[in-house]
DNA sequence: CTGTTAGCGCATTCAT
DNA sequence: ATGAATGCGCTAACAG
């Protein structure tokens, strides 16, 4: 590998002089044109880890999740990675496989890594841990999920509102039997999910009926699954709310294969308004989580607790939103 | 920071002693014991980048792609980062937005982190930078492009064969009126995935018919709009072939809308087997791009280029295969 | 088995 | 404006 040393050699300067002129400090132009055909011919590209050592500082901001292949992690990670371009930074990925130990792991290593942010989605450690690593790590911020005493360095959404609107949305279209397709992930996010449906039929006066909740994988299968479970179970139901768009997009497929039209027959809303949403027939009413603002915010957030210049992004408090579509209509007597 | 001096004190022993227990070198219990409690009291995390300075070598593999949301790539990064992990190494993600410049800029950054290993996946840049690279950095692999002279660091699958396989099927299925839906990106695949299907036409005699093949953004809107194109320049086109699943899927939900049965009146067959296709009613019929194989295999490759312990796994030639669902059937007469 | 020490490649302070 | 020297945190060779 080709060093400083070697292009101060060949452009007859001291290494320092180097460093000056690739780091744009006051040098004379004979030096700074000496240098950068010596950089230019010798194909020498600084070494980040020794500019990391030296500087006390990377240029790396670090992203964990949960896994790279669901589209909601991979628009956090993309939104992550502008958010870092924009500032001259590049990112680390770590992946987390809904695994404690994995997680842990992967912060451990953005760590070691010596990242000087970190923006962590994580749901199988305990608030406990995730607090030593914050403070730990000054320029660690929280992702989805919200930990008392921390509350700024945290950008979650409210799920319970989300559910919420969307059982709020099939009963005001006159929906009286609603199902419920949580995720049988043992994570916070379906213990919320589920009470804001409970709450919704609650304020409603609709009653709690048996075995209409079922929970599954939280993907595409596990909405097959789910809906098969529910149609088993009643012939009466007219609407479902679903955890997610994966699981509503199954919960569709399997009742168009049914013979059950949505939405003249049936309505169904997911969650996260992921890209699925508007390519599903018909196009599927959700819950919009805004994944990708929340992202970036998290990312300048963390970017501006490491570095003064940045400035604190205003505090936002993001909201759970109802998209309307075509997969929810008006309830008809089934 | 607190650094192995800091471990070293507080356990009463050398740097050495510290460094050599937290790399299993031999030395005593009692020395072991020392620096593990002094370690857990501190909280040390040792520095990875002056690991990797002494070392001269990281423990990194660095994979460019285009764009993560792309499922794609999603599992491109997974199969890398799953491969990664077993090698006990870590990734890091240079991400090139279909633009020369940023993947240059994505190889550099990787390059200079000093990255091991790269997996690589460039449609922007040309054959004879890509060489550039190749030869600056020995343990550099390309993935789906085949660059003359180094095949044994390509790996890439035969887009023509694929889309010829795909042709096939539906000109076995009686259809003599196919229509082709491209890409219209500016990348090679588009051009062998259409001579594939131009080649199938020509082999079994079939005319090749005006406006039967559209260009659009290889994503489902742009499956949309060339799927809207193709029925309105011809009423008696049986069957199309797509650039991939995405704008399968699209082209899917126009036919759906004008209430045109698949298959029964006409049949599509997708590139890719990406999991939307094995989610859509019906289930799509397409080429298995087996990326996740070719993933896993680039990774062990470009691991094995800088690690004579690691052996080169066999060469294997990748082939796409015929994945037959439900969007194709016998060509019925429109 | 253990401690001392010399780099790894770079940025930076202090002289000049 | 520039060079010599120091240190960033760690590993490994060497000596004991």
């Amino acid at each position: 590998m080709i060093t400083i040393r070697d292009v101060a050699k060949q452009a007859g300067v001291s290494v320092a002089t180097v460093s000056r002129v690739l780091n744009n400090a006051s040098c004379s132009e004979t030096a700074r044109l000496a240098v950068e055909s010596a950089v230019q011919n010798l194909g020498y590209s600084p070494n980040a880890n020794a500019q990391a050592l030296a500087l006390q500082n990377t240029d790396t901001l670090g992203v964990v999740v949960t896994d790279v292949t669901d589209p909601f992690f991979a628009i956090l990670v993309k939104s992550v990675d502008q958010v870092a371009h924009e500032y001259g930074k590049t990112i680390l990925i770590g992946i987390g496989y809904h695994n404690a130990e994995k997680e842990r792991n992967a912060i451990e290593t953005l760590l070691r890594k010596r990242c000087s942010c970190l923006v962590v989605h994580s749901k199988a450690l305990t608030d406990q841990e995730l607090i030593n690593y914050l403070e730990q790590a000054k320029g660690m911020v929280i992702i989805n999920r919200c930990i008392a005493g921390y509350e700024h360095r945290c950008v979650s959404l409210d799920n319970q509102r989300g559910t919420f609107l969307a059982t709020e949305l099939l009963i005001k279209l006159g929906h009286r039997k609603i199902g419920y397709i949580g995720s049988n992930h043992q994570i916070n996010d379906e213990v919320e999910r589920k009470q804001g449906y409970l709450t919704a039929l609650q304020q409603y006066g609709l009653p709690v009926i048996e075995n209409t909740s079922v929970q599954n994988s939280p993907d595409f299968e596990g909405g097959e699954a789910a809906m098969i479970d529910l149609l088993s179970y009643h012939s009466d139901l007219t609407a479902v709310v679903t955890y997610n768009d994966s699981m509503a997009a199954g919960a569709l497929s399997v009742l168009t294969e049914n013979n059950i039209n949505v939405p003249r027959q049936f309505s169904l809303i997911g969650f996260d308004d992921m890209p699925i949403a508007s390519h599903l027939v018909p196009k599927l009413s959700t819950i919009r989580y805004p994944i990708d603002l929340m992202a970036t915010y998290a990312s300048k957030l963390a970017l501006s607790l490491i570095n003064e210049n940045i400035e604190t992004p205003i505090h936002t408090q993001f909201n759970p939103t109802v998209v309307r579509r075509f997969s929810t209509d008006s309830c008809y007597q089934r």
